[in-house]
RNA sequence: GGUGGGAUAGUCAAGUGGCCAACGACGGCAGACUGUAAAUCUGCUCCCUAUGGGUUCAGAGGUUCGACUCCUCUUCCCACCA
């Protein structure tokens, strides 16, 4: 039992710290019932989760399973002064009520995942404000300029010229001192952190809390292009509240080499079970088309349901495999004669009409399922579906 | 505070008076192909009813028939010195 549960936490996890700190936690839950408090922080300017975020957010309900409490960190005092990401770019401070709003969609999407009734949610506002310039300052002096520069992504941005504040110095410290009010047992976070997370072990030495809080980091999943990391800016990311075609759809595109990767970080299925999986796969008795609808089928339940998951699997081939039109497309209506790009443009499929006359040349544009190339043509009175290479559809009325 | 270097399209980055709507790379879009929105190959990639017109190279002025390119000031960034 417990070397299951070992198991299961170690799975898909990059690097472990103070590992034996976590097995003794887990002994004395199976043993004596005693549970213990694990900690993840959430920053609160990105509203939106995606897949990369749930890989964490699984693994914070794999703890609950067994005895752990999480703490879920909301960033909201560090995410005033957060890291302000290069250039010009004036980072804008948010305001209480967007903090709130930010938070409500946040957690209502962490709780897909996790187990409410085991989490408590915590605000580092709460004692990161009344600690002030003294503790401010008492905090800095933990910590010395030479070992901030060695910290990778410093250093590369410095040996890179882009410039770095000052106030991002303290970030780390000031995630540390969350560990130290929090006490927490275990924290959890993506590779990217830490030094961070270490930070927390430290500053809880240094402030005497009498323990020191073991790390767990979770690998940072790859985008749709299975190279960079998924994130919201590169685009390449998956929502939990995208639609579920667009999940499903999504998922289906990524390389068959990525698709094991998400099989190990995002799917419930068991190693044992991916692993035979895997080998029916190389012997050809199973084709990858059909474990990767698996995976996107599993996904798009996780975060609908298994009616939407399905439909989505449908209305995909109908698209794809059999070229038709979907079933739901926007509707737009005008009131006199329209040009073909104006119309294109108006229902929001392209940019601008000059975009919509490079679509026209290249043969991209259909109207009613036949490709057009007139680029004067004029829509006179009738309903027309539009669409612009595969995915773009919308139907117009024109009155 | 001093000295020097820099700011070019979504990003990186060429361009040192007309050949510049601006090389190239990445990204993005499309076409072909495919089990796929993958991979690969090909084309496109500022806006405008367009063999033409308009607005761009940090910002404001200036020199010039003509400026991304030269001059002046401003803003921001970087390095070295203090």
């Amino acid at each position: 039992m417990l070397q299951e549960a070992l198991r299961e936490i170690n799975r898909g996890s990059a690097e472990i710290i103070d590992n034996e700190r976590i097995e003794k936690l887990l002994k004395a839950y199976f043993e004596e019932g005693k549970t213990y408090t694990v900690k993840a922080g959430f920053d609160p300017t990105a509203p939106d989760l995606h897949l990369g975020h749930t890989v964490l957010l699984q693994k914070l309900a794999t703890f609950q399973k067994y005895g752990g409490r999480v703490q879920f960190l909301i960033g909201d005092f560090t995410a005033s002064i957060g890291d302000p990401t290069g250039k010009n770019i004036t980072r804008k401070i948010l305001s209480k009520e967007d903090i709130k709003k930010n938070i409500s969609s946040y957690t209502t999407q962490a709780f897909k995942i996790l187990d409410e009734s085991k989490t408590d949610i915590v605000y580092n506002n709460d004692w990161l404000a009344p600690l002030g310039s003294i503790g401010m300052l008492e905090l800095a002096s933990n910590l010395t300029v030479a070992r901030m520069l060695e910290r990778d992504d410093f250093s590369k941005r410095y040996a890179a010229q882009t410039p770095i504040a000052l106030s991002e110095f303290m970030y780390p410290l000031l995630q540390g001192y969350d560990s130290v009010h929090l006490k927490s047992d275990i924290e959890l976070g993506g590779t990217d952190q830490k030094f961070n997370l270490l930070m927390g072990r430290q500053l809880q030495k240094a402030y005497d809390v009498k323990k020191q809080q073991a790390v767990l980091m979770m690998p940072i999943l790859e985008g749709l292009d299975g190279i960079q990391k998924m994130s919201k800016s590169l685009n390449n990311y998956i929502g939990v509240t995208d639609e579920p075609n667009d999940m499903f759809g999504k998922v289906l595109s990524i390389s068959d080499e990525l698709m094991w990767r998400f099989y190990e970080l995002l799917s419930t299925k068991s190693l044992e079970e991916i692993a035979k999986i895997k080998s029916a796969v190389e012997d050809g008795s199973l084709h990858p088309k059909k474990v990767k609808e698996d995976l996107a089928i599993e996904i798009t339940c996780r975060f609908h349901n298994e009616e939407l998951a399905n439909n989505a699997k449908v209305e995909f081939d109908k698209i794809h495999a059999k070229s038709q039109i979907p079933t739901e497309i926007d509707e737009f209506s005008c009131d006199s004669e329209i040009w073909i790009a104006q119309a294109l443009v108006d229902c929001n499929i392209e940019p601008s009409t000059s975009q919509a006359r490079r679509d026209i040349k290249q043969g991209a544009v259909k109207i009613d399922q036949e490709k057009i190339s007139d680029i004067q043509l004029q829509l006179s009175a009738g309903e027309y579906i539009l669409q612009v290479g595969k995915r773009k559809f919308a139907k117009l009325k024109v009155n």
